[in-house]
DNA sequence: AGTATATGTATAGTTACTTTACATGTAAAC
DNA sequence: GTTTACATGTAAAGTAACTATACATATACT
């Protein structure tokens, strides 16, 4: 007793969320997505009840569990992709470009990430084309939400680099600890976190701009985004914002409110 | 017998999932994370072995089982995903922006469309910034990669719609059946889909082009992506392709190949 | 040589789950 | 109105999964 295991905690989980947004549950919601008889199912939902007094109320007109309009979430944290994540069907996501990403690359650079190892990548891009080697010690892998990257010392340049993921043709293991200088904590751009502050295109009229605002949930006209300044450009994109700001602003409903504290972080 | 319970083909896959991307799994790894045993981890070790057979070899030396050069997925996609979603620790995700959708939003949204019924929304576009209400038959929820949407009839256009989610100020149910026109199977710019066709933007040179093409997994120099016509332009988005193709060559790698084939689904 | 940390294995005891059965209540179909 | 379908509610017997504990073994690090 006492302790509930961590998939038992997973089906309150589950029976939480989909009585938040859905509003409804069943036993047989249950039963289907984890493959459980039916009288744990049920147990489950009781369960969940005494933890949660007050959140659900059964129909009996409906056959099922409603949440109820005091409904406190417990397990889950309220957001929406917890709910995407369990029924997909009534939902699309738009595709994303899916960069193939080998194994056989990204793995020696995870193990060396791990290991805190150096790594011999052949790695080509926009002024190499055809590509080159050089030698990495990398530290963290990144997702920019377009592509992954690497984050990176590279011992040719000797600074601190992001490398493209998909752009790697080749690695190989070295099984060497890194120079000082290559440390993760000498990575200042990593270290180093920015204030983005966003507004809503001063070229839209004022009630356009107040919708912005509100859609953005800013506070006094300003949306402030906390982000390490090796990837201020990543986020800038993540937020379809320009910071030459040459977009038309049907384009661009966001701009960058405090571009020189930025404008070193660009390239 | 026979049959493995949801739960332990979820610890499967994360032995897998770890074995592939990480290359080594301990029983350690799997008492942290699922709260187990440590008989049963190691039993889940034997277990993964002896259904996919010559994946995982243990080595003395380093206390741990590693993934061999042979290793083929059994229960897993081999998707980078995957990995990301277990391993957090090594991998920074940059943020996005996070639009507040409510529940008490949401909710009756997602509930009419299970129940295929109809709302009233309070809403609020730029050409009504102060809102206004409609009635509709909502049909899915649409997640562009940016803000969520709600792919509706909208009774007043007469006409399936976007509506965005983070835009709604009120929901009230109306527990109507819809129209006949209003049916989702109706909603023909949802149902038709459109092949979008990319190319590696022809202002680079040669060199760069080819990169480019390797990078997206082109095939005769071009990326072919299969939409719903009514969501080409989150598609676009996602790609960061710009329709007008004002950008510049060193902000837009891909472009349109077949641009008169999707000018009509774009606004 | 001692310590820490892994695996390997076995056993007894507990918890969780399945299967089966029967009862009840509601809604929709006939 | 009766039947059918589908849900909950509950109980009991049996099985599977997991825990706790113990002891043995092997390797690496200090």
């Amino acid at each position: 007793m006492g302790e509930i295991s961590w998939y038992q905690k997973a089906r309150l989980r589950t029976i939480e969320t989909l009585a938040f947004w859905r509003g409804r549950i069943n036993s047989r919601d249950l039963t289907e997505r984890f493959g459980i008889s039916r009288v744990v199912a049920l147990g489950d939902i009781h369960r969940y009840m005494e933890q949660a007094p007050g959140n659900l109320i059964y129909r009996k007109s409906d056959k099922a569990y409603f949440a109820t309009s005091i409904f406190k979430n417990q397990f889950t944290s309220g957001v929406i992709d917890e709910w995407m994540t369990l029924d997909a069907s009534l939902c699309e996501y738009v595709d994303k470009p899916q960069f193939e990403i080998k194994p056989e690359f990204a793995r020696p650079l995870i193990q060396a990430i791990h290991k805190g190892t150096g790594v011999i990548v052949a790695y080509r891009s926009m002024e190499h084309p055809d590509g080159t080697e050089r030698s990495l010690f990398p530290h963290t892998l990144v997702y920019s939400g377009f592509r992954w990257h690497i984050r990176a010392w590279c011992c040719v340049r000797k600074d601190f680099r992001d490398f493209n993921l998909s752009r790697v043709s080749g690695v190989t293991a070295l099984n060497e600890a890194p120079p000082p200088e290559a440390a993760p904590d000498q990575d200042e751009l990593w270290n180093m976190v920015v204030d983005i502050h966003f507004m809503a295109n001063p070229g839209m009229n004022e009630h356009e701009r107040s919708l912005i605002e509100a859609e953005f949930g800013m506070v006094n006209g300003l949306l402030k985004v906390n982000t390490r300044a090796a990837l201020v450009m990543y986020t800038l994109q993540a937020y379809q914002v320009d910071p030459d700001q040459e977009q038309a602003v049907y384009k661009q409903r966001l701009v960058l409110a405090n571009p020189d504290n930025i404008a070193p972080f660009l390239w």
